[in-house]
DNA sequence: ACGATTGTTGCGAATCGTTCGCAAGAAATC
DNA sequence: GATTTCTTGCGAACGATTCGCAACAATCGT
């Protein structure tokens, strides 16, 4: 049974920021993404539901969640493309693991976060607040195959 | 001691690829790095160097040599620009810490890929390859001071 | 409920970082 | 040193993202 956690709405709300119906439609549609989404694929989305919203304004708003901890960004390693992927800040971290042969995308979440961000902070006195974990290599699928794709 | 290790220019022709003038001086100017470079300094450096060489060429050879697992891509987490940043693959793993406050990169290195590296094996069986591991926060000395910048 | 305040948006042009296509040139191989 | 194959310079083009600004909308105080 999934945990019941604050909506992103809810948390955009705590921080104080504004609440305007491109930025409600935004969230939402990221509370419910069902995959990595780049800022494209956020807009696309977006523009389906209110199609007056602007490209600019939803860069904008992944910046501002950005800023403020509610989103990550990420790069899966840049496998397809440049561009940049945003995902919820999630309750439990979890480390991202990119396939370079099939492009699966791995999430294995653990204890991993904090074991490192106590680490980090034990060796070097750094206080970590996000972090972007990403590995390229090949999922144990594609390690079985022997082609050197 | 620094530990005696292969130039980038000969782990290069073990690989194969062509030595052309324009790729000494890159490399050799990588392995001279003192700080992370993006591809525009790379640039403007090699073109100190030689001023015929041209930034299509540093793209090509910086793109090159990450496929070829000799050079990493960095993000250092976006901080100072959207750029890339690059560095000669270093015999011993290490992560970037980036401050946040003052920018200051740390990069402590240790067994933290050999140990993630075994740990997300056993727990997935994904095989990893290239890692980038970045975390973005305070240093100890940002961390003592109390504004909130 | 309303007006004042302050922050946000749409717009389209501009910017940034990077890649392209191709003819000329250089490295490696024979 | 001729042949093959790969690499380069060039500048235009590209894709992703940000800008500047006037119009607009959310919030706050009354």
């Amino acid at each position: 049974m999934p945990v019941a956690r604050e909506t992103l709405i809810e948390r955009m709300r705590a921080k104080g920021v504004r609440l305007t119906e491109q930025r409600r439609v935004i969230a939402e549609l990221l509370e419910e993404a069902d995959e990595h989404l780049d800022a494209e694929a956020v807009y696309r989305r977006a523009s389906g539901r209110d199609p007056r919203i602007h490209r600019a304004t939803v860069y904008r708003t992944l910046n501002r969640l950005k800023k403020l901890g509610l989103v990550d960004e990420l790069d899966l390693m840049h496998k397809e493309s440049e561009r940049h992927y945003y995902e919820i800040r999630p309750s439990v971290f979890h480390i991202h693991l990119v396939c370079m042969r099939c492009g699966r995308v791995l999430e294995p979440s653990g204890p991993f976060w904090d074991d490192l961000k106590r680490r980090v902070h034990d060796e070097t006195g750094f206080r970590p607040e996000a972090a972007r974990l990403e590995m390229g290599g090949r999922c144990a699928a594609c390690h079985s195959k022997s082609d050197d794709r």
